[in-house]
DNA sequence: ATTAGCACTCGTAGGGTAAGAGTGCCAGCA
DNA sequence: TGCTGGCACTCTTACCCTACGAGTGCTAAT
């Protein structure tokens, strides 16, 4: 059913209105606040045609109205009109990922933390990660007993590692390992390192003191360390400034779900298309979440990764304008990880891309 | 004053029944309770005096009393006992921090995790980290227009970053500015690196293209990152569960303290001389805490570094199975750290002392 | 020194009332 | 036919009052 322009106005005006007091709002408010010129009492008769169309619902017979998640989502898709940022907001945003890149490795959890400070809602920040293989390995001579290892992945990730030895090595046997490592662990996956495949590059240099298990399970670290994905949750205190979440036990179950990244993790299931996604309510499938709203952003990673960062709120969250920084947020970390855009330059490095792989 | 013996098993007494109901406690309770074989009235005599002398207090005239930090104190100080922890526990503890090895560059805040959930309550890890100098370091050639930048650090921390060029670089151009920054780069601090050492270091090789610059920066980046220290906060939700902060302003007001990296440094200070410290209630420096308590811990990072892992909670903690909990944590991590005490043997690297380097 | 008894205090829970906000509906008007 | 003013009704919230009970402090007796 098409909703008038004057039901799709009233039902705006509710949704604003609800979102800025957190109280149900009644005709009156209404009629005088929303420059439609019509009395409160006809308000009301539309007032009761939106509820019972479901958009709308009241708490007890006697209160104001409040949105459902109908109407919520209604007010998304088609009424609200994203919101302007201002030059002061533009401009933190762009200041913090400025700052950011001089250490790119906090970065997407201090996107996190920025992203709650510029909502005032919690907020979350995830990579993924695919699978990747070892496409380089140089192995650093220190000393007689020491070296280091760098692996260089297939993502252009770069880990590196001491080790000490309990006995001395000769550079050479350092260098032979280099190459038998290059030889044969470039190139495969975790699963692919198998104990056979150690034991037949052990004999063919001659190893007998355990080296390369030591360089294989570096591998076979940095590799699943890759695999696994990273999400932080910041500002989680902030839930609790919210009238919806004053109820102590409330604000615990949805703060204790948040604060398991597994269950970051399978907030969304990084399958949407679009690089903007709300979920309302009941729209959530976390039973914990039955009650919040949730804005996700993707961001593009660079090397055809992508992250997200999202916001959690009440259903009754200020869509618009944390939609607008989230995407604002979004956009910068793109521009900042992938180098492309490039409106943005990079501070202090002139024209050369940088790419920082400390993890 | 010195307490009498019937006095210390009193207020131990009401600080045990307290401790676990959060309830003021009445004398009958004790009288009942306690194993002394005296009636509740002689019990109330005792009471009377112990808030006279400070260590107890009312809530208001007719309620039970309640511990006062003064009478915490003494309970920390004299009259608990480190609780045993039970075989489960141990094990548990043990093995979080055999599994961690593998990852042990999030070994610190895991650990906050941990000691978050064997608590129940919020936990804080936290690093210190030494002004540091870079020793050496190496550039590995990639290809014509990429290398990877490996810096070792004082502290033998190693970093690295890869570098994309939007031009071609020839190998011996690598090597040589390898050559030039192990000459003047090393054994220098973050603000000893002055733009009058690049451009003397520019000029010296012939650098045009602002590599020398690029490598200075990163320089930079690394032991500034190095200087700062890193502090993360576990399990705030858990606060939540808590009777004092039922009240979500209270919570709030700890919760938003704590979230901020910053104020968690500033807690302790470093320079506490034992290896545990209780701080209770008005202790506390921070106005935010003085209703809370903090047990911290120390351990021992390896490299003379050393870290503090720490629990906060209402006054009415449960000192001593935290105490108990937090020193065999901090003491399992020392060990893993540092490698000192080496009866949990590192599983996987037979007797090779590994250090992963990556932050 | 300990105890039993008792009057007293004070916070809390329960109930009853008044106020206020908002509705739904009806009758009148354009 | 659509809009409006008016009015009775509903329901929540705040407030006050009271009764209850837990716990105390004191006194007199052992």
């Amino acid at each position: 059913m098409e909703l008038s322009e004057r039901k799709k106005k009233i039902l705006a005006a509710v949704v604003d209105e609800y979102i800025a007091t957190a109280e149900p709002v009644g005709s009156k408010h209404i009629a005088e606040k929303s420059g439609l010129e019509v009395s409160s009492a006809t308000i009301r008769n539309e007032l009761a045609e939106l509820t019972t169309m479901g958009y709308l619902q009241q708490p007890h017979t006697s209160a104001g109205r409040v949105p459902t998640a109908q109407g919520y989502r209604i007010y998304v898709n088609e009424l609200m009109q994203l919101q302007k940022l201002s030059e002061e907001e533009t401009q933190e945003i762009n200041r913090t990922l400025d700052d950011r890149l001089r250490q790119l490795d906090r970065l997407v959890s201090d996107v996190g933390k920025l992203a709650a400070e510029m909502t005032n809602y919690p907020a979350l920040a995830m990579t993924a990660k695919a699978p990747s293989t070892v496409k380089r390995f140089d192995l650093i001579y220190v000393d007689s007993n020491t070296f280091i290892i760098v692996a260089m992945l297939s993502d252009n990730a770069v880990k590196n590692k001491l080790v000490h030895l309990p006995f001395s090595v000769e550079q050479s046997m350092v260098q032979k390992l280099s190459t038998v490592f290059n030889a044969s662990f470039t190139g495969i996956t975790e699963e692919q390192i198998s104990p056979l495949l150690i034991s037949s590059a052990e004999r063919s240099m001659g190893d007998t003191m355990g080296l390369t298990a030591v360089i294989a399970a570096f591998a076979i670290e940095i590799l699943s360390e890759e695999k696994a994905a990273q999400a932080t949750l910041s500002g989680g205190a902030k839930l609790l400034q919210l009238p919806e979440f004053r109820d102590p036990d409330k604000a615990h179950k949805v703060m204790n779900y948040l604060s398991d990244a597994e269950h970051l993790y399978n907030l969304p299931g990084m399958d949407f298309g679009d690089d903007l996604k709300v979920l309302i309510g009941p729209e959530n499938i976390a039973e914990e979440l039955k009650d919040s709203s949730v804005i996700l952003a993707k961001y593009n990673a660079g090397d055809g990764m992508q992250g997200i960062i999202g916001v959690v709120g009440p259903t009754r969250m200020d869509y618009s304008t944390v939609a607008a920084k989230l995407s604002y947020i979004a956009d910068g970390l793109s521009k900042v990880l992938s180098g492309s855009g490039g409106d943005k330059a990079l501070p202090g490095f002139g024209k050369l891309m940088i790419k920082d792989t400390n993890e």
